[in-house]
DNA sequence: TTGTACGCGTTATCAG
DNA sequence: CTGATAACGCGTACAA
């Protein structure tokens, strides 16, 4: 028994492949409503379903969406997932999710791949910017695409960001107000835009208050746990500083677990700020003070933006406010 | 510029679209070296990519796999999917991946869609086991599907499962011969047969040392971290045991939370063993002894099972061995 | 060794 | 209001 066409379809219900194509269209403008339930009652008891290769022959729309992240394992990610697919499945869209390892090689086997695939747009969360080879093989391949997350500075195409500035500034503008002057600061890597505008964000905090950030207190991560915790170990181990800024909240995990091999208390000895608030921080002891982004949502507008480019609608990027969430890792230094 | 054809491919090389479409699939026994370059080195020019949805109409085959997880907020599932989309894009699949969230309609609209875009292959992890109006969904529409992680009771399909039982029997054994004998077991919900595994190997190895699990030192939770974080909360007041384990990693840092608010000091007052050995849990002070399962494996093995389904081949399910990883979160207790 | 011609299941155009 | 019919781009049986 192979899969039914419309033209079953239309025999069954005596009415012709036209018919039966218009219905499942809803091209139904001036259609007797008898031929309409007609169709539909076949249809539904032989519970038809429409052979997607013949309409993405015809329409050229593959009512499929690509979105390639960096990291799945950074529980940051997945929330994004989430907020996409749901968005992109309300608005009866698929979603090929594509893991780029933070390789760059494999972020570009899968952008060949999403165009292979003949995906109608993609979300893209790039390593760390949008590479100008990827730029031409996406306009090259026409497809329409939005950034997350990443990007930002690419004033040429639109996207759904953060302002991490402020991200920055909240961290930093917290940790003096509570009375920290000696401060370090764990960064993102380097070539990645949103690490340096964390870390500016921060530095201006310190700087309205005549605080200064010495270089030997920024230390450059990779937004992973296992290197903030070998990282910040000289640091720690030096005692020069009694707050820590993570630019994200793996990261302050990593310091976490060094603070507690050296002896060193948190938040007495030191306190921690962390960034993104992902839901498993709050398995962490003391619980994390952070900067909070609302990940899931972002997923969601990404998709919209997208979907609005479909349309051919003019769009412009969206950015988001990061918020300070204060829980118990924080507290004015130690005298 | 449109996109091009094995048409357009045909005439720039000086050969009929037959001979084109044969180089693309390479059925090339017998065509000459001469004719074959010459294609190969126009396809390679224009950068030639085939419409997957003509192919797809003549082959029936859209080159493209669905997964299904529960929750992909579990940092246990990211790994799982990386596992299968790994292997997937070396076999030349795509990867639809859908978060069905624990809701078993959404899983069910996922099936369908599923469908609906004519995924060659289901890799399915259920919420707790096969639904029968699932598998008589997937049986109609014909989709080889196999199973993972849930479902293992499911002898009529294959798949790739863990030895949950097992699992359970050493976590209950390294507890018993670290000396403990007053211990309290958190498990997943009672509707999915592995957490019945996970207690039953559990109890088994308490049983094999004559300690009882008292019925009040059961507590079922959802695999999730607040849940256990609440649920605990009574077992731990009252103080009558001296050690927990707990069913996934997730709840053992609800626990460790909870622990933490009452003054109960890891592993000092109480040991606690996890299941899983996510990553993440490297945060975890102290490091979490626990019972790991290379869930990337079976990810991997759970799509090469899918291709042999594909490729007609007799298949078995595959059993995961798991492993007990002691770290800090154990000891003997104190008497 | 290579080419011709048909069919896959839809949508869109035009005619009735 | 409804129906023929020509695309869409590819694979393949059959022909040369």
């Amino acid at each position: 028994m192979k899969r039914l066409t419309i033209k079953d379809i239309a025999e069954k219900a005596g009415v012709s492949i036209t018919t039966v194509s218009r219905v499942l269209n809803q091209k139904e403008e001036g259609m007797s409503q008898k031929t309409r339930e007609k169709v539909l009652k076949v249809m539904e008891e032989v519970d038809f379903q429409p052979n997607q290769f013949a309409r993405g022959l015809v329409t050229k729309r593959s009512k499929t969406f690509g979105l390639i992240v960096p990291n799945i394992s950074n529980p940051y990610f997945p929330e994004l997932c989430r907020g996409v697919e749901d968005e992109a499945n309300e608005s009866e869209y698929s979603l090929i999710i594509c893991n780029s390892d933070d390789q760059t090689d494999k972020e570009k086997r899968y952008l060949r791949l999403l165009e292979e695939q003949q995906v109608d747009g993609i979300i893209f969360s790039a390593k760390d910017y949008l590479d100008p080879s990827d730029e031409e093989q996406l306009s090259r391949a026409k497809i329409p695409f939005v950034l997350i997350d990443r990007g930002k500075e690419e004033k040429k195409h639109s996207g759904v960001f953060l302002d991490n500035d402020k991200g920055g500034y909240l961290a930093g503008k917290h940790l003096i107000e509570l009375g920290h002057r000696n401060i370090a600061c764990i960064i993102g890597p380097r070539s990645i835009a949103l690490s340096n505008d964390r870390l500016e964000g921060f530095q201006r905090a310190l700087r309205e208050s005549g605080v200064e950030l010495l270089p030997s207190h920024i230390i450059e991560g990779n937004f992973q746990m296992e290197m903030a915790y070998h990282k910040s170990k000289d640091l720690l181990m030096k005692k020069e500083v009694t707050a820590i800024f993570a630019c994200n909240d793996m990261m302050a995990c990593g310091v976490y677990r060094m603070a507690h091999e050296l002896g060193i208390r948190i938040p007495t000895d030191l306190s921690i700020v962390g960034f993104d608030d992902i839901p498993l921080i709050s398995a962490l002891i003391p619980k994390l003070t952070t900067i909070r982004q609302d990940t899931y949502q972002m997923g969601r507008e990404a998709v919209k933006l997208l979907i609005q480019k479909l349309d051919n609608i003019e769009t412009t990027s969206v950015l988001f406010n990061p918020t300070l969430v204060v829980r118990e890792s924080s507290t004015p230094p130690n005298v």
